[in-house]
DNA sequence: TCTTACAGAACGATTGTTCTGCTTGTAAAG
DNA sequence: CTTTACAAGCAGAACAATCGTTCTGTAAGA
């Protein structure tokens, strides 16, 4: 009752874009808490997977006490779902300032991209939380709409800086949806491969296979990535 | 409660048939007991996932006691393995009888291999165990052999029927490691993706991204498979 | 008669949540 | 500029529920 108004209240404010510095020292350190709390759900994700994520373990990851903990975060489900909505913020958001992106060389993207999704700590934790919502559907309602907007917004960089031979923008999506799919099962593959070269040389094999349906897009600026 | 009891005793007792085959009454009933908790596992796997798949749950869904449960597996993770076997043995053996694979169009081969890995409760059941034995080091070593195995063995079943048109057998299997891999990560992709169409063309797309390397082998019998 | 196959209660450990009490920043009143 | 009142931030105990495991007792095939 009351107790959710406060939190709904507490929520609201985080999203708080003061100049840097200002803002009272009693919700700077509310911030602060709460970011050292999804930090350390992402790290827990990363390290014992979702299964073995408890907020006893969160807890003492982020050396922050329960009463803290539920103070900011009533249940376990919005901690997930305040984790995955800073994952896919901070993970994501890097890519769409163009600049991330070579935009000349395919591999050098594909190698990023592999980077982002599977060579990070938060790229492994929403690969964990993935995983989960495919059978949560309350996790699966919240990632859904911001997954597909990523999706489409990453498809839309690539398609100013790539064009298919063909003139079909489309063709460009549909490569670049197939290649985020090859990025995903690398998490699933990784464990399971000794060598990390043999990784690397998919990834440049599978750069050398989409490369031919891919043209450096025409560009009068050095670096006038169009808005996405 | 005592209800559940008469029930399963029920069941067991209508399934009171000819000893078919060999074994004695009490051989086969616990073979049966085995097998109707492994597949309860995967059932429990496949729609819950591996985070809420506890043995409540798991008896629960194979309608067995939980003393018949821990007395077949008298820990979870015995459970998990067995299943584990389970799931490689019986899912990924059907591979290996070449009949099953066209061998001649390589896009429909692949939506065998789609179908295989995650069309089915089976496929998608692995999937789940695959992605938590990335943090569960039991579960890995338990897993990896196993699975690097089939990997190899599905390898060599293509290149029986695959060559690379510059007669490289390792690039015949650096791209079917590459459709295993776009093939996993169809299983995180596909929850997030409305329309199965999507997934179809994507799948036959990535076909004709790898036909140009792979060309039908030739060979004298009909069905004659080499012997892997 | 033994051993196997099972039924089900009991167990401590751990899960996530709720609750009470204390500290302290903050803003209004004086 | 104090003083004061109050809510926010936080610590930690208590909670029922569920986890996986262990135990005792019973029925029946070998």
């Amino acid at each position: 009752m009351s107790a959710s108004a406060h939190l709904h209240k507490a929520a609201t404010n985080q999203n708080d874009l003061k100049p840097a510095g200002a803002g009272g020292v009693r919700q700077r350190q509310s911030l602060e808490a709460r970011h050292k709390l999804i930090e350390a759900t992402i790290f827990c994700l990363d390290k014992f997977g979702y299964a073995d994520t408890s907020i006893a373990r969160i807890q003492d990851q982020a050396n922050v006490s329960r009463g803290a903990l539920t103070h900011h975060f009533p249940s376990k489900e919005e901690l997930v779902i305040a984790t995955i909505d800073s994952l896919l913020e901070k993970l994501l958001r890097p890519s769409l300032p163009s600049k991330k992106l070579s935009q000349t060389d395919i591999v050098a993207d594909l190698r990023w991209l592999a980077r982002n999704m599977t060579g990070t700590a938060r790229g492994r934790a929403l690969s964990e939380v993935l995983m989960a919502a495919r059978t949560d559907k309350k996790l699966s309602a919240r990632v859904s709409a911001r997954l597909t907007d990523w999706n489409t917004k990453l498809d839309e960089a690539v398609v100013g800086f790539y064009a298919s031979p063909n003139g079909d923008d489309d063709d460009v999506r549909q490569i670049w949806m197939i290649a985020r799919t090859f990025m995903r099962g690398l998490i699933l593959q990784q464990p399971f491969t000794p060598d990390p070269a043999q990784i690397e040389q998919a990834i440049n094999r599978f750069g050398a296979l989409i490369a031919p349906y891919l043209e450096t897009r025409k560009r009068d600026g050095v670096n006038d990535a169009k808005p996405l």
